[in-house]
DNA sequence: CTAAGGTCCGTACCCGAGTACGATGTCAAG
DNA sequence: CTTGACATCGTACTCGGGTACGGACCTTAG
């Protein structure tokens, strides 16, 4: 009962999300539905589970769905040189994002360091600092 | 025509975005609506737009619209102790998201150095890179 | 004064990312 | 063999973040 098991519910179990979930990606083609033994009962693969984990992990670093699948085709296809494309692409993206993010953490620094200052009377300068980082961008 | 104008058309413009998304801004709260002198039209004080400006910015950097409100608040109100508290949460937030894109950024290098070394057969190992970097930290 | 274009307002719709639910089917332990 | 837990499936609902639409009203140039 334990090499083998893998039904949906031990599945979601062990990633930790909703068997719900998993429909739902099974949905969208985010993970492979195994074939239905006729009158029985879906088992998965136990690397399901890190399949699963890996598409939650890399929303929490904010790829969409979308973007995961596109990750996620890297290591499926076999297709190489795709694969290295779509990584820089990716790693473009990220870069951008450290940036941009960079940038958000010094701001919130420096108003932290004001308000202990508790010099300004206008303390927390925040619209200002981001406003004038942002769209003066283009 | 030029220096009082400022109805949410002038400011949708001068923000760059739709009307509608004012108009939503306003109902969840974001954006002050200006009372409306009975019968006419409301004008926005141009202030606005780099309210929407900012808030526009902050959302490009990962803060969702919620978040948005609390900085927003830091600056409307006076309630600087709070206001540093926030900021100093939402500091941790970006500096852990700053690591997580890090190690993201990491990993994608060394797959395209992988696949420009054109070694490996099986190229593109990211899963098994991004997902050791994963739900370990548990 | 009138016509065009902008505002106002409510309501409905869209997408992404799920969650919830109810009917039906399957499986395993007692 | 029955009972209870889980699986399957379809459909509907939620929530965030908007967009679209239609009818009424306002404003302004000609």
């Amino acid at each position: 009962m334990q090499i083998h098991e893998s039904t949906i519910g031990a599945i979601a179990g062990q990633a930790g999300v909703n068997v719900e979930t998993i429909r739902y990606y099974q949905r969208i083609g985010l993970v492979r539905e195994p074939t239905r033994p006729p009158g029985g009962v879906r088992r998965y693969p136990p690397d399901t589970v890190e399949r699963i984990r890996f598409i939650k992990r890399a929303q929490e670093l904010g790829f969409a769905l979308g973007e995961v699948a596109e990750l996620l085709r890297l290591n499926d296809g076999v297709r190489c040189r795709d694969a290295r494309g779509l990584a820089a692409r990716k790693l473009a993206l990220v870069e951008a994002r450290i940036r941009d993010l960079t940038l958000v953490r010094r701001t919130l620094r420096q108003l932290i360091a004001e308000c202990d200052a508790g010099s300004a009377p206008d303390c927390c300068p925040i619209i200002d600092s981001l406003s004038a980082a942002g769209p003066r961008r283009n």
